[in-house]
DNA sequence: TACAATCATGAGGCAATTTCATTATTTTAC
DNA sequence: GTAAAATAATGAAATTGCCTCATGATTGTA
C-alpha cells in the first residue's frame, strides 16, 4: 500500500494516458512498460482513495477525479516546460541557428505548427527551411548548409546522430466508387492497371515504389502533383490512386470524400527521424525543437506510434 | 551522476529553502535530513548544469536560475494544493463542521488569517470559534462541543490525537529604559520586584508562572489585560513586564517601542498542538486546516521552529 | 584561535519503481 | 459463438534512486 505523494511523473503519465486512450500505448509514450504504468496508476488511485478512470472501455474514460488531476497536469506541464526552457537559455544563451532540410512534402503539415510554437519559445534562434527537396539531406548537415534534416531512414554516418520522431502508416487512397474501394488490403498486383499519383520526387523517396512495387516488378503509369490537396482531388475524380500518410488523409476519409486501403498484409509503415550533427545533440534549443515536434505531432496527428 | 528529472519534491524543497534561508532549517521543514537536501539540491544543479544559489551567505541568495525555479515552484504549488483539495472533496464531500476551542489569547494572531484562507477553500464547512477561554479545551472535544482544540501540551487521552503545529520562544518584554533592559537573559529572581502583566487566565495557562516563577518560588505582583496591544502599551509605559511569543512582539521590537530579554539560559520554549478526536484525524478538511495553519504560520510569523 | 553552525561528500541501507512472467479480461475476427 | 489478439492486472524479483549516517570541510563568531 504505497503512500507516496503526487509527483510530476504521475502527471506526465496522465497526459500520455489522455492522449493515447490506453495504458499500453501511454506506456510507450513515456518509455516505460505497461506494467509500470498499471502499478503507478493504481498507486495514485490508492493515494487519493478514488478511481481515476474506467478501464472497461476503449478508449478509456476518466472519472471526475481523473479529469481533475488531468486538468492539473495540463496546467502544470506548460509551466514546467516554460521554466525548463528558461533554464536552458540561462545555461546556453538565447541565440542559435536552426536550418531544417526536409525530404518529404507532407512533412510540412506537422512541421509548420511545430515551427510556429518554437519561434514563440526561442525568438532569438534563426529558424529556416532549406529550400528544395534534396535526395541527400544528411549531406547538407555535414557541409553545414543545414542543422537538422528530416528523413525516413537512419543510415549510420560519422558525425551524424539520428533521433527518432514517430512512426505512422501509409495508406492507399482511391475514389469512393473505385471498383476495389471495398477491398481492405491491396497487394502490389492490384496497382498494375492503376495510375499512381505522387509528388514530383525521385522514386527512391517514394516508399510505395521502393518497398512494394519495385520488389514485385509492378510498374503502374504515373502522374505527379506538388500539392497534397491537388492529389486528393485527382484521386477523388478517379484519375488514379495515391499513397499517403494516414494522418494526412484522415479528415478526407472522415468526410467521405475518398476511400482508403491498407498496403500489404501488415501495412506499409513509415518512420521519421531527425538527423543532427553529433556536436549539436546537446544544444538546448535543438532538443527543445525535437521535443516540440513530438509533442505537437502526437497531440494533433491521428494514428501515430512511438518510434524506439 | 544522477540524471533524474524535476519532481514536485524538488519544488517543495526550494520553497522551504526560500522561506528558511538555510539548507538545515529547510530540511526540518520538509522532514528530511540536511544531507538529503544537500544531495537533492546538488542533483538539481547537475541536472540543469547551473548553480541555483550561493551557499556562502546567510541567508543564502538564489541565483537567477534558482529564482526561476523558485517562481515555478510558487506557481505550481498553489495549483497542486487546489487540485488535492478538490480530490479530497470528491472523496468525502464538501460539507462538515469545524468548531475550534482556543486556550491562548495570542493564538488569534495566526488563527484568523488561517481561518480566512480556509473559508475560501471549504465554503461548505461550518467554521466556528468556541467562545471563552477554557482551561480544559480537550474536554470540549470529547463532549462534542468542539472539533479541534489548540493547546500547548499534548496530554495523552483516550480517543484524542495531538498534531504538532509549531514551536516558538516566549520572551520577556520591558520598557526600553528599564534598568535591566540591557540584560540579555533574565532569571526568575530578576522578576521578584517587577509587576507581571498578563492575560486574565488561570496561572496554569501561563507558562512563565508555571514553568519558571512557581518552581523558583518567586511571586511578583500582577496586573491583567485582555488585549495584546494594551499589554504592550502598559509595558512601554513602565507599568510592568510581560512574557509574550517572540513573533507577537517582533514588530514592536523592530520599531524600538520596547526591549526584550530571553527567559532563562536556554529560553522559554512554547509549543502548540492541535487536539482532535481520533475519528476525525483522516477528515480531509481537518487535515487541510492543519496544513493551512502550519503553512500560513511559518510563512508569516518570524522565529518559528518545527515541532516533531 | 577555537568553537559553533552550516554545508558537502561518500558509503551503505532501504524502500519505491520498474521489469518480468503470468493470468485475467476485453475486443476483434472469422 | 469461438478463437485469436490485444489490453490490463498482479505478484515476485530486481533495479534504481533516495535517504541516512558518519565524517570532513567551510564559514562565521566569541
Amino acid at each position: 500500500m504505497s503512500q507516496s505523494q503526487l509527483e510530476l511523473r504521475h502527471l506526465k503519465t496522465l497526459l500520455a494516458l489522455a492522449e493515447c486512450g490506453s495504458v499500453s500505448q501511454a506506456a510507450k509514450r513515456v518509455f516505460l512498460t505497461q506494467s509500470a504504468l498499471s502499478h503507478q496508476l493504481k498507486a495514485l488511485e490508492d493515494h487519493y482513495g478514488l478511481a481515476l478512470f474506467e478501464r472497461k472501455t476503449q478508449p478509456l474514460r476518466f472519472t471526475p477525479a481523473g479529469e481533475r488531476l488531468l486538468a492539473l497536469a495540463r496546467e502544470v506541464s506548460g509551466l514546467v516546460a516554460g521554466a525548463e526552457r528558461d533554464m536552458a537559455r540561462l545555461r546556453e544563451g538565447e541565440a542559435g541557428e536552426l536550418r531544417i532540410a526536409v525530404e518529404c512534402h507532407t512533412c510540412f503539415d506537422w512541421l509548420m505548427p511545430a515551427m510556429d510554437a518554437f519561434r514563440q519559445h526561442w525568438p532569438a534562434v534563426e529558424l529556416d527551411i532549406v529550400s528544395g527537396f534534396h535526395a541527400d539531406p544528411v549531406g547538407l548537415l555535414l557541409t553545414r548548409r543545414a542543422d537538422l534534416a528530416i528523413c525516413s531512414e537512419a543510415e549510420p554516418q560519422d558525425g551524424v546522430v539520428y533521433q527518432p520522431l514517430f512512426a505512422y502508416e501509409m495508406v492507399l487512397i482511391m475514389a469512393k466508387d473505385h471498383p476495389l474501394a471495398a477491398k481492405p488490403v491491396w497487394q502490389a498486383d492490384d496497382l498494375a492497371s492503376e495510375t499512381l499519383i505522387h509528388y514530383p520526387v525521385p522514386d527512391v523517396m517514394l516508399d510505395l515504389v521502393r518497398k512494394v512495387l519495385k520488389p514485385a516488378g509492378v510498374n503502374p503509369s504515373r502522374r505527379t502533383s506538388e500539392l497534397t490537396v491537388a492529389i486528393i482531388q485527382l484521386v477523388a475524380s478517379r484519375r488514379g490512386v495515391a499513397a499517403m500518410p494516414f494522418w494526412a488523409v484522415k479528415p478526407y476519409l472522415d468526410r467521405g470524400y475518398i476511400a482508403s486501403a491498407r498496403i500489404g498484409e501488415s501495412g506499409l509503415q513509415s518512420e521519421l527521424y531527425a538527423a543532427l550533427r553529433q556536436d549539436d545533440v546537446l544544444l538546448a534549443y535543438m532538443r527543445d525543437f525535437l521535443h516540440t515536434v513530438r509533442e505537437q505531432s502526437f497531440a494533433t496527428l491521428p494514428g501515430l506510434s512511438v518510434l524506439a
